[in-house]
DNA sequence: GTGTTATTGCGAATCGTTCGCAATAAGCCT
DNA sequence: AGGCTTATTGCGAACGATTCGCAATAACAC
């Protein structure tokens, strides 16, 4: 047995722990609270291959801790929206909210009309809209939204020549 | 009175008539009808000083006709925008649809968080943000939307050096 | 005109999201 | 470790926006 005062053992390094550290830091720092729910659906969006629904981060919330109720999932979500940790994002008029995890700051989005898949890049074009927004219209951007829909590399081969 | 094979008399211009016609063949060219409720929907749009929701256009809609149903400027709405006649928007993820009539192709808007105007521009910046995805990502765009929040000259005066 | 059929009007239904409130539990202080 | 304060949950009901089903109506082509 090791002696009283020798360092704790280290614990075998857990990625979900250490996400769920980083969410807690976060919310103490504003006075809010580190709970069950919110622990569920912060690990659910860092799972997520793509940008997930609300009922989609709510199914996958109840399989991986039955009980999760829906009203919660949505609190967690514009909490963390509030908080900056995830960004909400609209693809469609017809479609309902998404969330991703926030990342980089801008981004943009292209959305494949054939096969769905949703790309983003971060790129200076961004950078570009907003410098050019303020010189040329005296206008202060303060979130940037560039949501393209067309075809993907993929679906639109190019032609031969 | 004049005689029997004597030409029509023009009857004053009428600018209201005018955009039914352009309607009116719109439809007609795709086998669709002019009716009441979308020649009192299509007015109300080109009426309007901004971007209106579904509840706005009805409203307008039914002071101009009363008894204009609310399902029908939801389908009005619907048609005309897949005809390409109005553009559907959503200005944020909480709000509601918002349409406007479709004049240029691509445009962006910018939306101000202080006094809540929504500015539209026809610009260079779309066409370029199209060729620049078509360039370097192989992206075929279809439809591109920039959708810019901030402060807007006005509420964000110059600073005093 | 007349017939065909797209369109309307109505209410009920659906979807996504939010709310009110009593019961619970996180974090802070000893 | 126990107690206190109050943020948070869970539940169902309420909400606003949008869509639907269907019988009655009205546009347009002939």
């Amino acid at each position: 047995m090791p002696s009283a005062d020798s360092p704790p053992i280290p614990a075998p390094y857990d990625p979900a722990e250490a996400m769920d550290r980083i969410l807690g830091e976060a919310l103490r720092q504003r006075g809010r609270r580190l709970t069950g729910p919110r622990r569920t659906v912060w690990r659910t969006l860092y799972a997520a291959d793509e940008h997930l629904t609300a009922g989609q981060v709510t199914e996958r919330a109840q399989a991986a801790d039955p009980g999760t109720n829906r009203a919660s999932v949505y609190r967690a979500l514009s909490l963390f929206t509030e908080l900056g940790l995830v960004r909400e994002l609209r693809l469609g008029a017809d479609q309902p909210s998404r969330w991703e995890t926030a990342h980089a700051d801008d981004q943009f989005h292209l959305v494949c009309e054939e096969c769905g898949q949703v790309d983003h890049h971060a790129g200076r074009l961004v950078e570009q809209v907003r410098s050019h927004l303020e010189n040329r219209h005296g206008f202060k951007a303060q979130k940037v939204e560039l949501h393209v829909s067309g075809q993907c590399t993929r679906c639109s081969p190019p032609k031969p020549p």
